[in-house]
DNA sequence: TATGAATGAGAATTCATTCAT
DNA sequence: AATGAATGAATTCTCATTCAT
């Protein structure tokens, strides 16, 4: 009972901390962030940061993984459900930039470092790239067998159809104010240009 | 005379520098890469770095500056000939994406810290994807002026001409094996979906 | 009545994390033991240690007074009686490694800290070994006295008779493996060769 | 040239370091003095010290090191000289009981640990000990074998050698102020006794 | 009384930078 | 110009101790 509360507690103070770090090192960068800018933005001792979080590099971990836990669930519907070829396109590519804009400044915190540690990069690639890209290739493959599309390595082709969200992820994480800005029109865009693609000249506005 | 030659001696020395710099960097990250170990790989000094660089910093700017000016060459050329709209597609995307082969260490090096310092980025920016988004609208703007394109926004179309390319570096950055192996595929692929998007269902080899 | 009751369960307590604290200090040290270490080996909780000492520094005081006090009354035993100096000697000894053997973790944990902290040295000095001196003082007084014993000074002569179980115990403290397996064999040696040099080329076994 | 000269300073320095280390170790306790403490003593800055030791630990293996390197030769002569019982006892006696006086402050500093690090007490005992074991044990199998001593476990005997002094360097670590001061005293008496119980009853003074 | 999360002082260590040679 | 030892500020992390529950 008081241990179920406790738990909550320690979860939420968890979160609180997770919550700081992320916007302390969005800002400055995860190496040029240090424990102690993290601890007083989280309103906590340094001390505290190492009751919930082994060392440091395990705070950036725990990043990701709070990142790639939960969204998993709106992948597996998508896979379940016999989709229309367009709402599938539709579905994944709003998904994945949906997730881009709302979670920006976890991006912006992890993928610099993902980057240069190939552990972290592994986690975050198994953690949300690899489920779409197998759920694409398998959907790729369908359609090619339906000759809706044509052949062509869906290795390759699943990994077109992420490229553009995250080309525009890492422009703006580059400092691209447009895409910043118009980020909401970009995801339509990819949409459009997607569709083109792989389902042909479609009749669109 | 001696003085040119010192020059070059020292243009040498610095290049050199750069360098292993990069070969270091890029395995292990920026900021866990000390002087100490970018000397050690040069084989100078630690001090010696001080004498052509200001600081630590002022090396990633010169990895940045020596990336952004030569190349910058190319481009012009593509501007003032006035393309064949597929010409320039091939051009642009292929003279992006060979670049990203060829420098890939580099880009390893600098992207990580280019999304933690605006002041990088912004120079990296500068450098490299502005003048192509202003040749690209530009150019986008013509073709719909001449009714070859849907009417639409220049400065978004511009950038979606660059996001697979960028998406493909990014991922390969965060380790994905299959681009990094068959970079060369995904080179004629993007090509071809950029064809179509923008160029309609063109006629393909 | 209650109030005894409590009594022998408090004393229980702390008797339980003594032990404790033995265990994990003689196997780590007491510097690299942390009252968390402690404290989970004992089965409570870190708070509860300083219900029982004061801070972790009175632990180990602690424990010296609870090594010194209540052995003290073998040594009363040995001064009321008039004895034979055979059997004073082999009493003396035999009491001494006896108490080494059996108590082996705590002089494992305290001589350490016994070195480097003049207070604890002195408590365990005072509570041990000046006793025992001052007894055998006396005692080889007596024999010079009565013509046993070439004449000399007894306070030599009383480090003297400690000197060789003290050195074993050191050896066997720094990891000397015939030490520790064969205690019981160096116990009677030692009092052989006490038994030669103090009283003269005796009859043995 | 230059070369040997930068080598002497740098071997200076280490050992002004090591010597600085000892007094300050000497005094408090290894684990209780900090870098810190050592650096100022020692006139350094407290990096200083870690371009001359990979870390606490290693200073600490160094001061064992230093100890066992030079003073082995001493051992080395006894054991090539075919030498009388009575002049060997002496001088391994004198010996040991001479570097425990000379080098007090550095068994202060590493005998503590040595018993809490079984790797620094393998050091010290393999540098320090295990050589004298091996001697004497060869020594005493000779006395036996000729019949001048009674037959036993040379190992046994061997230690028993040793003991005595040990105790005594214990008793003084312990802070026994007889010992401390009258060292002297103690040696001839050692040796006295061990004469006695090793060679018999000896015409002495 | 017992608990164990929070605290923050203090320790070891790293490393960019300087500067005497 | 090149060197590399010295520096000390800054960082990560530990842990004795406290205190609200």
């Amino acid at each position: 009972m008081s241990n179920d509360f406790q738990q909550t507690l320690i979860t939420a103070r968890r979160n609180l901390i997770l919550d700081a770090a992320i916007e302390v090192i969005a800002q400055h960068g995860f190496q040029r962030t240090s424990i102690k800018q993290i601890a007083k933005h989280a309103g906590v001792a340094d001390g505290t940061i190492y009751n919930y979080f082994k060392n440091k590099d395990e705070l950036l971990h725990a990043l990701v993984k709070r990142l790639t836990e939960p969204e998993a669930i709106n992948l597996q519907q998508a896979q379940q459900q016999q989709l229309d070829p367009q709402v599938f396109l539709a579905t994944e590519v709003q998904e994945q930039m949906r997730q881009m804009q709302s979670q920006f400044d976890v991006f912006r915190a992890i993928i610099p470092e993902t980057i240069v540690d190939a552990t972290l990069a592994r986690s975050l690639y198994d953690g949300i790239y690899q489920p779409v890209f197998e759920i694409a290739e398998c959907y790729l493959k369908q359609l090619m067998d339906q000759g809706k599309l044509p052949t062509g390595d869906p290795r390759v082709m699943a990994r077109l159809l992420i490229a553009p969200s995250m080309g525009l992820l890492l422009m703006r994480l580059m400092g691209d104010d447009h895409i910043e800005t118009a980020w909401e029109s970009y995801q339509e865009a990819v949409l459009k240009t997607l569709t083109r693609t792989f389902l042909g000249d479609s009749d669109e506005d």
